[in-house]
Parts: structure tokens; C-alpha cells; sequence
RNA sequence: GGGCCGGUAGCUCAGUGGCAGAGCAGGGGACUUUUAAUCCCUUGGUCGUGGGUUCGAAUCCCACCCGGCUCGCCA
């Protein structure tokens, strides 16, 4: 997300720009958790590229299949890479044999890297590599000994990690052509020289002293002897007050959010904080949701010239254009577009029988246009879903099968009798109200008599139905009801015991 | 234990030497038909703690406290 944004502000400013993103799938598989229980012995250690694809629905790879669950999910965020490469194709090119070559006649150098950088201390004889092994063609569980300039001595040991075991196999093999693979740190550090890349922001995970970035960084310069390029460190995303990662797969939280929240707010929500600020997004049961629309829908206000309330953050007109989907959107045509406000969606999807098209065009004051339309259909969706999963029980409007006994006691005497007088209004028109603009014209019509304001008339009925002081339009919240449940609502709560003073 | 980042209103966050802020939440009010909308008003702070520099510190320096990440492998 960091990085498309930059790209995109590179290009606004007009400066080429490519963007790069790159799979590791050479690295081996280390974590059974997705493996079938038989293919643990087997794969565990392979490559991951090398690693059957478990739910056998036609990518090439393991690597393949679950890369393309982060791909599609960056394509929907609008993040559209020039190039996604993966190492498993690099490597058989010869493109990385230079640097492993020069990686192993430094070998020496390297380790002390690791002992000056990140205070790790390799054997005399480690190398910075791994081969994949001939016989069980595992890479995780091989070292590499020795390096005559043409050919490298590997043994593949069975307990080299715990995590996967090696055949035992050793004896000397050429590193070139996709057989070897660069260390991670080393890896990294290659890339960007072969590659030419210019920006690399991480995550605060590898941004720690001594940590892959350190190393890294000082690979680069000692051993490929280019300088680094320019690290962003970014904080995360907690959900819940838990980390949220792309990188190590830990992506159910992040689909969970994407189905949600629609793209262009998944945006927002990322750029809105400084990069260095750790963003708590807590949608359980609370209001983070919602606030994220209207704080979007009020950087769209002001970056469309409307005033809003309060001050807004600097920057507002940047972060909105890059929230949007389409780097070549029309911002200003964006920004001026209506979009409903979401908790007033999420109130009118439960109340039965409401056109909602009409209700929003109504709202807005003239025709929806077709993109106007799209958005309110993504925050249909997102409103529905967030009432299933996330919003807090002071948002569900729902009709109590009893009187609310307390919310009723707390009316006043006028509004108890407003109850009565409405439910007797009810029974003596010749036909019963059906819709909701007929029992709207009632609820106005027995206020005015009653002498009662609006909205102490509107407290009681929703104090009588929901037991709480506000809700939806009234008239058609009882015209969704059945009639005499109706009625006989209004008789009890108007012959309810008043609230004793303590 | 070392390192990095953070700690500002109930919540989410702005604010890098010049009167402590915004949104939301909370409280009060307006509204004869958008009534969880809209509008107006408003409560709320030991800027983590303690020291220092300065005419002046949320801001710069030092120490400490708390939280997250990281410091073997893997990525």
C-alpha cells in the first residue's frame, strides 16, 4: 500500500517509475499448518515453488496458489505491480549466478557481517547459501561446507532445523542455474541490484537494528557494493490490538476486513496515519466502522470544497485522491460525488419494506448517477455485513416482544397519554394505517393536538417499540408491524407504572 | 537485558520551540413531516513520570515507567 502510493506520487510528479513486487518461492516450506498430514514428511523442507499445489485447483505451485490469494487481494485494493517475479523463475535465468558467485568468494566477509551487524556467529566453514538436494530435493535442510570457485560440498542433514528432516545426502554440486539459493538477507540485497530498486519500505518487524534490513543494507554495500535503497519503515495495522501481516501469511484478518470495508476505505484507513503510527482498528463491537466512512466521506467534502465541521487534517486533498481506487480517477469529480452517509444506511437496511435507491436519491435531491449508484450498493453490502459481524448491540434496532419496562417508566405523564390517545386514533379511522406515511401523518397529527413536541412524541413511541430514546422514522417502523400488536402495544405502555422517584 | 517505534480528551488521531486541538462519543438545546437526519451550544487534559536547556517545552536533552515489534532459525 506504501509503495503504490509512492509509485503513484512518483508518477504525478512525472518521474518513471516501475513497481516491483517480488515472491520468494525458493524459500522452503516450514510450516505444515496447510499440508495435508501425509505430505508433511515429504514436503516439509522443499522449496515452496517445488511444493504441490494442496487444493489441487491449478496453479503450478503452493507458492502459486497462496501468492495469488495476496495478488488478487492487492488487485482489489487497486495496487497493480508492473511485475510480480517470483525467485523460482529468476534463478534457472542465470540472473542470480553472478551474485552467488560473488557471495560465496566473499564468504568470509559475510560472516563477519553477521557477527558485526546482527551478532550472529556462523561456523567457519558456513556459506551463504543453500543447494536444493539431488536426492530429496529439500533445500531447508541443506549447508553448504565448501566452494572451489566452480562447485560447492553440501551435506543435507537431518537435523539441521527441526522443522523438516534431511536424507543425508552430501558431495559437491554447481550452486548456478536455480540449483543454489542466496541466504534471505543476501537474497534481498541481490535484488535490488539486480533489479535497480531505488525504494524499499518495510515493515518495523525487519526495520530493527541488527535486523534483516541492517544486514541486508550492509550486504549491499560490502559485498554487492551498491548502496541500499531508500527504507520507508512502516508500523502495522492491529486489529483488535493484534498484528495484521500480508507477509507471513497471516492474511485471515486481512480478508475478514477486505469483505467488509470496500477498497477505497482499506485505503484511506491505511494512509490516513503517519507510517510510523501504529494503526488501532478495533471493529468488534464498535463504532470504527462507521467513523471510517464518515471520516472519508468528510475528507471528500472538503477536498470537493464543502465546508465541514471542525479542522481537517493536513494533506486532506492527497490522502483522499490516493485513497481512490483508479490512480487516474477524476478527483475532483470523486470528491463532489454523493455518497450516503453509512450509519443512516445501516439504520434504514432494518427497517422493513424502505426503498432504499429512492430513500438516497431523496436525501441527495436529485438522481443518482451510475457511479453514485455502485456506491451505494458496496455500502449496502458493507452495512449488512457489518450488522452480522461487528456492530455493537446499540446499533441494532429491534422491536422488544415486551414492554420495555424501564425505558416506559421513565415517560411523563403527557407522553403516556399520547401513547393512548394515538392508539385510539388508530382504531377509529375507518381503515386501519398501512403505510408508513399514513401512521407518519398520525404520529404528527395526535403530537399537535396533544400539544406534544416532535420529538418527545417520536422518544415515547421509540421508548414504547424499541426501549431506547431515538430510532428510525416512526410511521414506518409501525407500519411494518402487525396492526393490532400495534395497538396493543400503545394501550400497555400507556397504562404502564410511572418511574417512582427514589 | 540491547535496539527501534509509540504514549496528547472516554475512543481514533492531528499538533516538531510561542495561548493544548479536531472528529466521534458524552451533556444541553432547536426542529409542524429527512427525526440515529440536520443545525446550534457545551463538558472533558498532570500532553506517560521525573529532571534539565530556554524568556518560553507536548515539541529539544537525560533518566525512568508502560505498550508494540525486534535481537537463534525462518521469512
Amino acid at each position: 500500500m506504501i509503495l503504490d502510493v509512492i509509485a503513484r506520487a512518483l508518477r504525478a510528479r512525472g518521474l518513471e517509475t516501475t513497481l516491483l513486487y517480488g515472491i520468494d518461492d525458493m524459500d522452503p516450506m516450514d510450516a505444515q499448518a496447510l499440508l495435508t498430514p501425509d505430505a508433511v514428511e515429504h514436503e516439509m523442507g522443499r522449496p515452496l515453488a517445488h511444493v504441490p499445489d494442496q487444493e489441487g485447483d491449478g496453479h503450478a505451485s503452493y507458492a502459486r496458489h497462496h501468492a495469488q490469494v495476496f495478488i488478487d487481494l492487492f488487485a482489489g485494493l487497486g495496487i497493480h505491480p508492473d511485475r510480480y517475479y517470483w525467485m523460482s523463475d529468476i534463478y534457472p535465468t542465470g540472473d542470480m549466478d553472478p551474485f552467488i558467485r560473488t557471495a560465496l568468494d566473499r564468504a568470509e566477509q559475510v560472516r563477519e557481517i553477521y557477527r558485526r551487524v546482527a551478532n550472529v556467529q556462523h561456523p567457519s566453514d558456513w556459506h551463504p547459501i543453500q543447494v536444493v538436494c539431488p536426492n530429496c530435493a529439500k533445500i531447508g535442510t541443506t549447508i553448504v561446507t565448501k566452494w572451489d570457485g566452480e562447485r560447492v560440498f553440501f551435506e543435507c542433514r537431518q537435523a539441521l532445523v527441526t522443522w523438516a528432516r534431511g536424507c543425508g545426502t552430501s558431495g559437491w554440486t554447481s550452486p548456478f542455474g536455480g540449483t543454489g539459493k542466496l541466504g534471505w538477507n543476501l537474497e534481498w540485497a541481490a535484488q535490488w541490484s539486480l533489479f535497480g530498486v531505488t525504494i524499499e519500505p518495510c515493515g518495523k518487524d525487519l526495520s530493527t537494528a541488527g535486523g534483516s534490513r541492517d544486514r541486508a543494507d550492509a550486504i549491499a554495500r560490502e559485498i554487492f557494493e551498491r548502496e541500499p535503497p531508500l527504507n520507508v519503515p512502516y508500523e502495522f495495522l492491529n486489529i483488535g490490538g493484534k498484528k495484521m501481516s500480508t507477509s507471513k501469511g497471516r492474511g485471515a484478518a486481512a480478508h475478514a476486513i477486505v469483505e467488509v470495508i470496500p477498497p477505497e476505505q482499506v485505503r484511506f484507513l491505511f494512509l490516513r496515519p503517519r507510517p510510523n503510527q501504529v494503526i488501532e482498528f478495533e471493529p468488534e463491537g464498535s463504532d470504527a466502522i462507521p467513523r471510517l466512512f464518515d471520516e472519508f466521506d468528510r475528507f471528500a467534502a472538503a477536498t470537493a470544497g464543502r465546508p465541514v465541521r471542525g479542522e481537517i487534517a493536513p494533506g486532506f486533498e492527497s490522502t483522499f485522491a490516493y485513497a481512490l481506487l483508479d490512480p487516474n480517477a477524476d478527483v475532483a469529480a470523486e470528491a463532489a460525488a454523493f455518497r450516503p452517509a453509512f450509519s443512516h444506511l445501516a439504520l434504514l437496511l432494518q427497517i422493513p419494506n424502505v426503498d432504499l435507491a429512492a430513500r438516497v436519491a431523496a436525501e441527495k435531491g436529485s438522481a443518482l448517477t451510475a457511479r453514485e449508484t455502485g456506491t451505494l450498493d458496496e455500502r449496502i453490502r458493507a452495512a449488512r455485513a457489518w450488522l452480522e459481524a461487528y456492530a455493537p448491540e446499540r446499533a441494532i434496532v429491534a422491536v422488544r416482544d415486551t414492554v420495555p419496562a424501564e425505558e416506559v417508566a421513565a415517560l411523563d405523564d403527557d407522553q403516556r397519554r399520547y401513547l393512548a390517545a394515538l392508539a385510539d386514533a388508530g382504531m377509529s379511522e375507518t381503515e386501519p394505517p398501512e403505510s408508513g406515511e399514513a401512521w407518519q401523518n398520525l404520529i404528527f397529527a395526535i403530537a399537535g393536538e396533544a400539544g406534544l413536541s416532535n420529538g418527545r412524541a417520536f422518544a415515547s413511541l421509540y421508548a414504547a417499540f424499541l426501549g431506547r430514546t431515538n430510532g428510525p422514522r416512526a410511521g414506518w417502523l409501525l407500519a411494518s408491524l402487525e396492526f393490532d400488536f400495534v395497538v396493543g402495544r400503545l394501550r400497555q405502555a400507556a397504562a404502564a407504572a410511572p418511574q417512582v422517584p427514589a
